[in-house]
RNA sequence: GGGCGAUUAGCUCAAUUGGUAGAGCACUUCGUUUACACCGAAGGGGUUAGAGGUUCGAGUCCUCUAUCGCCCACCA
């Protein structure tokens, strides 16, 4: 064995060869015990990997390491989610384009090239960290078979009647030009103004209303004050002018009318926000229509038509101010809803959409979390507290190119839905034929679905999608959802639907949640603010296995600071097995091993080294990788290490064989187990020693299991004896190394029993 | 405003069911020793955020307060 550790060379060497013999390649038969991942697929768009993305994959890693050593046979694919928005944002953003000046095919074609781009850059991310996914059943979102699935899986929902089209208010992106749904939102601090304006009054004086959107006036359908608010009361049958428009508008009443807030009266546009979209449905108010898809005011704007939202709300403020209408202002922050893609505030239009009812069965959805196992449990919450603030159904459709196409034609006539034959999926309507000439019911002609969909409706498959591509029903529900927080409300809650729906099952028994990575002053890790060093450097700077380390450092859950001390600290221990190792190998013979006489300090670490499997076995079992490498490196550290090693020194430099031989065999069995227990976190360096001794890889080797030893109790006080000889020393400024020629021992020990071991092992001629 | 997490040594974090607060890093001192200077040994350092309560006993359970993070709500 080289001298020093190399772990270019090493783990470079690793891969390859995992890689040739295929050693993560799916295969199973009856009777194995399946372990299936459902790995996020990333977005291909996120081309800045960095720290973050290292810890929440290496996190469930160390999972599916654990597992296939249990004798679990692991399906563990990679997806990429290379469809949708995502990826249009991406390549509108990277070649300055806009989706309206180009072709929808040269588009199509920079999205695909990007999405190839993306995959190459994972795969050498994973690759490089050693994550041990099988890539020959690897799937990207718009392939053939993904697009099936998801086609499938809409068609099924339309036939069970919660997959419904309607034109309703819905939210919309100005800038990005689609419908987009409650989970695409995102909350923003931004600085407004508070208008005061006058209203006024037939043949009476004027009332003041406050809002932040003055350029919804043209959409102004009614006003509202709380019953019981006194200053109003004598409102009620009145009829107020909205000022620059001068349609008239009753006054109402609402319990959801705070007094306090504003001037304690309210008006109600179609449709400024929820409120004004709940006072809409409940009292069935006139419709005004205002924006157009391109977020700009229509008709109804009258001579503000044509206006973007802001300018329109500049230009009407003046006029307000100029006519006298504008009693005062106030500068205010406010948060806003934006769309997450692109930080535009979003709007709500009329539109006809695709809806998956999901507002209406929160506790459909709640018992389903309840039959999932989340790691960490209090998780749960965070997607009870989601379901619990349902208010719209899920609007799946897009109005965007590079997606999944909905796979329904229409009755141009009578608006009859027509569904393709299940065998013909996938389809294309925009590119293909419908499968009837002419509307069955009206004979009216036939025209496509130009709509795709949301990147969540596509992505909530893949827990069956990982069945089709195996062809076997066995591997549903998945065994493990590893994904970090905050998709909980997206892909986990759209995949529960989804299996729900389709099987009345879950999709997943598991669910392990990550944190986020933290730059070193504890900031999130982003793209904009540039705090990280990118993962490929990392891995070059550091070694894998020393950034696997790194990742154990934060429970599930928590959130992980970047932290080179930790990756320095996993580097020592690499180096340490590696120098453990050296010294090992250096001293073994071939020998029988029924001959072998233990003796007490060999019991005593074989007896330390099956509570420590017990516990690290305990512990991945529970999702606990953080514990079990605490475990496990205390024992590997201080008891092994510090201790055991040096009690076996003198026997294996001296002259009895026998001694010799136990010793030698006792250092081997806790060693090799050491490195099985290390495999699942630092997969090279225990690789690359384990492989010295064995002919197999030791990823495919069996997890230790614990066994009885009958040890001696007493062993205890003469490592204590030797504590206290090595402080001795210290403090005396005498080597360890140095033999001492009495010692009067204060600790209480059976010297009769210990008294050659203690000073052959810590060097002391004489005890008293 | 509602909820969920967190607050323990200078820093990063542990602490089973309530039972003498522990590691690593950093710091101080020492040690070239035949696995390891990519090293080892020893040492100093804490009113467990604060205040109450339950208990024989509280870092742990309860109540309140403060600070931080996240989720939700908040556009009148």
């Amino acid at each position: 064995m080289d001298k020093n550790y190399d772990f270019k060379t090493v783990e470079d060497k690793w891969r390859k060869d995992w890689d040739k013999k295929e050693l993560f390649k799916f295969s199973f038969k009856e009777g194995d015990r399946l372990f299936v991942v459902d790995t996020p697929p990333p977005y291909v768009s996120a081309d800045h990997l960095h720290a973050g993305h290292i810890m929440s994959y290496a996190q469930a890693e160390f999972i599916v390491r654990y597992k296939r050593m249990q004798g679990f046979k692991v399906f563990y694919p990679m997806g990429f989610d290379d469809n949708g928005l995502p990826t249009e944002r991406f390549v509108e953003k990277k070649y300055k384009i806009d989706k309206s000046r180009t072709t929808k095919k040269e588009f199509i074609e920079l999205c695909l090239k990007e999405t190839e781009k993306g995959i190459e850059t994972y795969r050498n991310l994973w690759n490089s960290l050693g994550i041990s996914v099988d890539w020959s059943k690897t799937y990207s979102t718009i392939a053939p078979l993904p697009t099936k699935v998801s086609q499938w899986s809409l068609i099924d929902l339309y036939k069970k009647g919660v997959l419904y089209r309607q034109e309703l208010p819905i939210l919309w992106c100005p800038h990005c030009q689609t419908a987009i749904s409650q989970s695409d939102l995102e909350d923003k601090e931004k600085n407004s103004k508070m208008n005061y304006l006058s209203f006024p009054i037939e043949n009476e004086e004027s009332v003041v209303i406050a809002t932040t959107r003055p350029e919804l006036l043209p959409a102004c359908v009614a006003l509202y004050f709380n019953p019981t608010d006194e200053r109003y009361k004598e409102l009620i049958g009145k009829k107020a002018i909205v000022p620059l428009f001068n349609q008239e508008v009753s006054f109402k009443t609402s319990e959801a009318v705070d007094k306090e807030k504003g001037t304690g009266l309210m008006m109600v546009c179609t449709w400024g926000d929820q409120e004004d979209l709940e006072k809409w449905r409940m009292d069935n108010l006139e419709t005004k229509s205002l924006l157009t898809p391109d977020g700009k005011l229509n008709e109804l704007g009258q001579k503000y038509q044509g206006m973007k939202i802001e300018a329109a709300r500049e230009a009407i403020i003046n006029d307000l101010k100029e006519q006298g209408f504008l009693i005062r202002q106030e500068d205010i922050t406010h948060s806003v809803n934006v769309h997450e893609r692109c930080d535009t505030p979003v709007e709500l239009i009329l539109s006809k959409q695709w809806f998956i009812k999901i507002a209406d069965l929160k506790e459909k959805w709640l018992e389903m979390g309840k039959k999932i196992a989340w790691h960490p449990e209090y998780m749960r919450d965070n997607y009870e507290i989601w379901v619990n603030s349902l208010k719209w159904d899920w609007c799946v459709s897009r109005q965007r190119y590079y997606g999944v196409p909905f796979p329904f034609w229409y009755c141009s006539d009578c608006g009859e839905v027509i569904l393709p034959d299940e065998k013909d999926l996938p389809v294309s309507p925009t590119e293909q034929k419908a499968p009837v000439n002419e509307c069955p019911k009206c004979g009216g002609s036939i025209i496509p679905e130009t709509d795709v969909m949301d990147t969540w409706a596509t992505s909530s498959c893949t827990p069956f999608l990982l069945k089709e591509m195996i062809g076997n029903d066995q591997l549903f529900p998945v065994d493990l959802r590893p994904n970090a927080h905050e998709i909980i409300r997206t892909w986990d809650f759209y995949s529960i639907v989804k299996s729900t729906y389709h099987f009345n099952a879950i999709p997943f028994k598991n669910i392990m949640v990550s944190g986020h990575g933290l730059d070193e002053q504890g900031k999130k890790i982003s793209k904009r603010l540039g705090n990280y060093v990118p993962s490929d450097q990392l891995v070059d700077e550091w070694g894998a296995d020393a950034i696997r380390y790194w990742a154990t450092g934060a429970g599930l859950g928590q959130n992980l600071r970047f932290n080179p001390k930790e990756i320095k600290k996993g580097k020592q221990i690499v180096t340490k097995l590696w120098n453990v190792a050296k010294f090992i190998d250096l001293n073994l013979t071939d020998f029988e091993e029924k001959e072998i006489k233990l003796e007490t300090p060999d019991l005593w670490i074989l007896k330390e080294m099956n509570e420590t499997i017990k516990k690290a076995t305990e512990s991945f079992d529970n999702y606990e990788y953080a514990k079990a490498k605490g475990e496990i490196e205390e024992f590997f550290m201080s008891k092994f290490c510090d201790y055991y090693i040096e009690f076996v020194k003198y026997r294996l430099y001296g002259e009895d064989n026998e001694s010799k031989k136990a010793a030698q065999t006792t250092l081997k069995k806790v060693f090799i187990n050491i490195l099985k227990m290390f495999a699942p976190i630092l997969p090279f360096i225990t690789e690359e020693i384990y492989q010295n001794f064995a002919k197999e890889s030791i990823h495919i080797s069996s997890w230790p299991k614990a066994e009885e030893v009958k040890d001696e109790p007493d062993f205890i006080e003469a490592i204590s004896a030797i504590d206290e000889i090595r402080k001795y020393k210290s403090e005396n400024q005498i080597s360890l190394g140095a033999e001492l020629e009495e010692y009067k021992l204060q600790t209480k020990v059976n010297l009769d029993k210990y008294g050659e071991f203690i000073k052959k092992a810590i060097r002391v001629k004489e005890i008293k």
